[in-house]
RNA sequence: UCCCGCGUAGCUCAGCUGGUAGAGCAGACGGCUGUUAACCGUCGGGUCGCAGGUUCGAGUCCUGCCGCGGGAGCCA
């Protein structure tokens, strides 16, 4: 018997597993919230209705000890989720010591070096809760439109957008990274399957200390065959729509708890705004905030343009220079590439990058060496374009950044079970 | 790497222009028939991040270092 069944079984003696999360003994009563990860209910001890070792039993328990709690289910409007158990039988499965966290406030570098222990608090399961939905979302979006998932490497040559800011290892004696992305990869499935897409953790070396990075984190990225910057876009627009919209669907509990404000999420639906770099750039000039064309939007650009629309905005076509190398040339506007980033609201910033690919070789081949990468670890790459090349497109959502955003906390390291910050691998 | 801020009890914090180290929570003990972070009483609990300096005297002022947080850059 699970908790989120007991409002069926009102009157029956059911026995539930659990830890205690709260509890608070009086003289001749005990309250014992029990939590058994479908919910909480409580349990109420009467020293005078029980057997003395049973009142023994609970006048010794400590919070998130774990039991099993058997009682008869009463509906009782005093208690927390409205029904209760009036327990005639306490077994001790595993006795906790006294538990770190309190339920008070807690200053972040302590709650994050008991991170194992963290997961257990109402918040924590509510924003990983969102996190699994949206996981699941994005699978079932993809497999319903015929992706077909590409697991990609995570130990790789030098490949990705720069080195610099990779992890480095050893591979038998050969230098290793950890994967920055699995796009390269994700590509070359495209002539085998035409819609693919990777979903895995990427690394990144920067030593970033902001509440939007993290060292490892999740990146989902589709890549579709024939699609251009502009189908990339529709797409990228019905993906956020419907993880949003799974997310305000099956997560309201978790979103109640997480006391987040649903109006911001309501809106989100397509089409979403888009605006080029270039009107971007004159926007900003116009609002008398000086911006030279041709650098790359910082993070108080990113915050004034989410600031001028109630949803997410796609800013396209950025200077080539600021771009990475695999991006294709903007026939129109040679000095711009054919990308767009997705800006999430509320300053939450980038949660997709993404563009149409270069399906040139001279021409990508010429960017490679343009940006001084190693020219023979791309060979494999550049082959894609040598047999059969074809144009195709791609992005890559942050998932942390996204469930940060939809979840309003105000640090995406949250947002992953067990976070890997500059400074911190563990637990 | 740079900028700003913070390091005091197990936890969260207060400690004023320098003058004998404090509170709440947690813990132990006692009390209390329905609590919602219960409440009331008693008790234990400190290398004030580390090192140096100024001073009769430093938690407090100065310098350096270490740790943490946020931000910039970079990115999802």
């Amino acid at each position: 018997m699970t908790i989120q069944d007991l409002p069926r079984h009102t009157g029956e003696p059911v026995t539930v597993t659990g830890w205690i999360a709260t509890l608070r003994v009086h003289a001749r009563v005990a309250f014992i919230v029990l939590r058994d990860g479908t919910g909480v209910v409580q349990g109420v001890v009467v020293k005078s209705q029980l057997p003395d070792d049973v009142w023994e039993l609970a006048t010794t328990l400590t919070q998130e000890s774990c039991i099993a709690l058997t009682g008869v289910v009463r509906a009782d409007a005093r208690a927390p989720g409205g029904h209760e158990l009036t327990v005639n039988a306490i077994e001790l499965i595993g006795a906790s010591d006294e538990f770190p966290i309190q339920p008070k406030e807690h200053g972040v570098e302590f709650l994050l070096d008991h991170r194992h222990l963290w997961l257990r608090s109402n918040k924590q399961r509510a924003g990983l809760r969102v996190r699994a939905e949206v996981e699941q979302a994005i699978h079932d979006f993809l497999y319903e439109r015929d992706f077909v998932r590409i697991d990609t490497p995570i130990l790789t040559g030098a490949i990705g957008e720069s080195a610099g800011t990779l992890f480095e290892t050893d591979y038998f004696g050969e230098r290793a990274f950890l994967a920055q992305t699995g796009q390269l990869y994700a590509e070359c499935a495209c002539p085998a399957f035409r819609k693919v897409y990777c979903f895995g953790p990427t690394f990144r070396a920067e030593k970033s200390k902001t509440r939007r990075h993290l060292t490892e984190f999740w990146m989902i990225e589709p890549e579709v065959a024939f699609a251009d910057s502009n189908d990339n876009m529709d797409l990228q627009e019905e993906f956020v729509s419907y993880i949003v919209a799974r997310a305000l669907e099956r997560c309201r509990g978790e979103l109640e708890v997480l006391e987040r404000d649903l109006s911001m999420l309501e809106s989100v639906k397509p089409p979403f705004p888009r605006i080029s770099y270039t009107e971007v750039v004159d926007r900003l000039n116009a609002e008398q905030r000086p911006f030279q064309w041709g650098r790359d939007l910082g993070a108080v650009e990113e915050t004034t343009i989410s600031s001028w629309f109630d949803r997410p905005v796609f800013v396209y076509n950025y200077p080539r220079e600021a771009k990475a190398f695999y991006m294709k040339e903007n026939p129109d506007d040679p000095r711009t590439v054919l990308c767009n980033d997705l800006l999430a609201p509320e300053g939450y910033g980038e949660i997709i990058g993404g563009s149409q690919r270069e399906d040139d070789a001279d021409r990508l081949l010429t960017r490679i060496r343009e940006e001084g990468l190693p020219e023979e670890a791309y060979d494999w790459y550049l082959d894609l374009r040598r047999y059969g090349t074809f144009p195709h497109s791609g992005f890559g959502l942050g998932l942390e950044r996204t469930v940060g955003w939809i979840t309003g906390r105000p640090h995406i390291r949250e947002l992953v079970p067990f976070p890997r910050l500059i400074n911190r691998l563990k637990p």
